[in-house]
DNA sequence: TCTCAGATTAACT
DNA sequence: GTTAATCTGAGAC
């Protein structure tokens, strides 16, 4: 059965409210014939009044993706090495997104370990420039629409367990220097592919 | 557990 | 021209 990208009007909300819906979707990687995938387990939300994000000193070349359209990939390259894997989201701010922070790899994993280099399920793609690794991710996917079929899109995951509901939590962000008091980071509690331990 | 190299982008002096 | 940034992996202690 196919599996269908999230609409549009998913990603036109305040990015900390997509941000947690975005936990336990799937993202989708399409690339020389192989099919990726993913269920996110972390996400990280940035705001356009935000002095944390990208988006606090304005538009650059680099940030517009996150004044465009929602749904959209952005896509930027850090400390010369890594790439990290966003996707706009803004209700009635100017800007937003969320980054993905994580993933638990579900399919296409033989492919995964050969990009990475790494054997380890939990090393795939626990961290945001790990995953961009994992996925063959990018700048050639910078402001990518992920609500179609292609490439690149993030999609619902097909069965929902009947089971108990996903256990979130909301933390501090990593890696910023800058409003460390806002919990938009979000986690699915128990998963072995977090970027950090979590302390229950 | 801690520190540090790696090397692009863009703001700031 | 200098510095800091949504980081990872390796090597020192």
């Amino acid at each position: 059965m196919p599996v269908l990208p999230l609409p549009k009007n998913f990603y036109q909300r305040h990015p900390a409210a997509v941000a947690p819906d975005l936990l336990g979707k799937l993202v989708v990687r399409q690339v020389n014939g192989a099919t990726l995938c993913g269920r996110i387990v972390e996400t990280e939300a940035y705001g356009s009044d935000d002095p944390a994000s990208h988006t606090a000193r304005g538009m650059t070349p680099r940030n517009k993706a996150m004044f465009g359209e929602a749904g959209c990939a952005y896509i930027y390259f850090i400390h010369g090495l890594h790439y990290c894997l966003n996707v706009t989201a803004r209700g009635d701010t100017p800007a937003g997104a969320v980054l993905i922070r994580a993933l638990e790899p579900v399919s296409g994993v033989a492919t995964m370990q050969k990009l990475r280099g790494r054997t380890s399920l939990p090393e795939l793609a626990s961290g945001p420039a790990k995953l961009t690794q994992a996925l063959a991710i990018d700048k050639s996917l910078y402001g990518h629409d992920m609500t179609l079929p292609g490439p690149l899109f993030i999609a619902a995951e097909p069965e929902r367990p009947a089971g108990p509901p996903l256990a979130v939590k909301a933390t501090p962000r990593i890696g910023i220097s800058r409003a460390t008091d806002l919990l938009w980071r979000f986690v699915l509690v128990g998963s072995e592919c977090l970027s950090k331990k979590q302390p229950v």
